[in-house]
RNA sequence: GGGGGAAUUCCCGAGUGGCCAAAGGGGACAGACUGUAAAUCUGCUGGCACUGCCUUCGGUGGUUCGAAUCCACCUUCCCCCA
């Protein structure tokens, strides 16, 4: 079975161009291609997660994978499935935005001679002329077909400003040189930036009358359409200072039923045999494929030691065992007692697991919160300096665990 | 360039002088049930020194005993005409 073969059985592969072509070409590990990411924030998501995982796949399969920072066209803010305008970021911003991300990539996908290579395009976008580009570029595309693009259509009901509608131009030209100064032939990326993709290999026919490839990848949703890799519309980052690893692996530990098996399929790199096996688990016995699922992509992301010390902690949290090992913890320091004590409501905002006094009292009134296995009832009720010293195991609902203790 | 309309809390969206910290829905969070799932039901959803007080309805000023609501100017967006 080929590389391309497999992407299909993992149902990685949403729309491509030419099927036949591109089949071949990966195959023989004759492609050179490049994913673009935008860079709107300091740290890749959950989401960005999948795009690196297949171009690991492409790049053990033979071939040469380009990731392309989106210095530049940040600075424009794609428009696709979006119903609003993006916040414009500074300059500033964004260079520190694609700093951060070339860290985090550099340690997943392998880089270097021969092997894959990084690119912003800020490095040529910035300095174009716009009457030049006008001229050059703005020839080869139809207003008309433009508006047709689905990522547009949607646009046109809540208003579309002109600089958002340059995205697509904007891309296109990325292919278009990347084509021209990296021999890149093929563009992959996520099934909503297809109209735009697809902009870049129509300017290539015209302007140089070659065939350049584009496909998409399925765009990970659950079982309700809803995008994955976000939790309460914050995304899961893979920077573990913004989502702890032991965060990042309960995420995944608690994907719904539904939806599991096709993340290991699409994420993981596991063999399919393996994974066919798992298909048939239900019930309580799909909880172990979550717990695979949720081992593997932190050990990709994390580690390994990473890996097995959240899935520990997660194992005693909740086989009803304390271990307070990897537990989150704050240190209180004594400027936080008052008469030599502390009250929850304040040990609940200091730790940040309400955040407010008011918020703190809800959950208290919700019966939410436990300390030391033990239900918070009243709002006075509070802890001396020596409790504190032992540490605090406090509970906000079934998965938060924390614990506080008196710094020494 | 001309004319018309809109901006409300995390989001959508009601509210057109006091009964408004502001309906309803969604989402989030918490409780029950469960398998750390889904579905369902319940509670909750500005802050604080919590029977009370303070801040919030795009911005700035004004009218009024009292303004999300009325007036003026500004900002942004939408629609129609060019």
């Amino acid at each position: 079975m080929g590389i391309y073969e497999e992407l299909v059985a993992r149902g990685l592969i949403a729309q491509v161009t030419n099927e036949p072509e591109i089949r071949d070409m990966i195959n023989a590990g004759k492609a050179t291609f490049y994913i673009g990411f935008d860079c709107t924030a300091d740290s890749l998501t959950a989401g960005h997660f999948m795009a690196l995982t297949l171009m690991k796949r492409l790049q053990m399969a033979g071939n040469r994978p380009i990731a392309l920072i989106g210095g530049g066209t940040t600075m424009i803010g794609d428009p696709s499935g979006r119903t609003d305008m993006r916040k414009m970021l500074t300059k500033e911003d964004i260079d520190h935005n694609a700093e951060c991300f070339k860290k985090q990539m550099s340690r997943f996908i392998e880089f270097g001679e021969g092997k894959a290579q990084m690119v912003n395009n800020a490095e040529w976008l910035l300095n174009l002329n716009y009457v030049e580009l006008l001229r050059e570029v703005g020839a080869c595309f139809s207003v008309n077909n433009m508006l047709r693009a689905e990522c547009y259509k949607q646009r046109m009901e809540k208003g579309l400003s002109f600089l958002e509608f340059n995205y697509m131009i904007m891309q296109s030209y990325d292919f278009y040189y990347l084509f021209r100064h990296y021999g890149c032939n093929m563009q992959f990326g996520g099934d909503d930036q297809w109209s735009n993709m697809l902009g870049g290999t129509e300017l290539i026919r015209r302007k140089l009358g070659k065939d350049a490839h584009c496909m998409t990848i399925t765009l990970l949703t659950d079982s309700q359409g809803k995008k994955m890799g976000k939790t309460a519309g914050n995304a899961v980052w893979l920077d573990p200072n913004k989502t702890s690893p032991f965060e990042f692996y309960q995420y995944w530990r608690n994907v719904g039923d539904a939806d599991v098996l096709k993340c290991i399929r699409m994420l993981t790199f596991l063999p399919l045999e393996q994974i066919n096996e798992m298909d048939g688990w239900e019930g309580e016995h799909l909880n172990k494929a979550k717990e695979i699922l949720a081992f593997e992509l932190t050990k990709m992301v994390h580690g390994e030691a990473e890996a097995e010390k959240a899935q520990n902690a997660a194992r005693a949290l909740f086989a009803g065992g304390v271990s307070d090992e990897n537990m989150p913890t704050t240190e209180l320091s004594e400027a936080d007692f008052t008469d030599g004590k502390i009250d929850v409501i304040t040990v609940l905002t200091a730790c940040k697991l309400a955040v407010s006094r008011s918020d703190a009292r809800k959950l208290i009134q919700g019966g939410g919160i436990t300390v030391n296995e033990e239900k918070v009832t009243a709002f006075d009720l509070s802890f001396t300096a020596d409790q504190l010293r032992d540490g605090l195991h406090i509970r906000k609902g079934k998965k938060v665990h924390h614990k506080a203790i008196l710094k020494a």
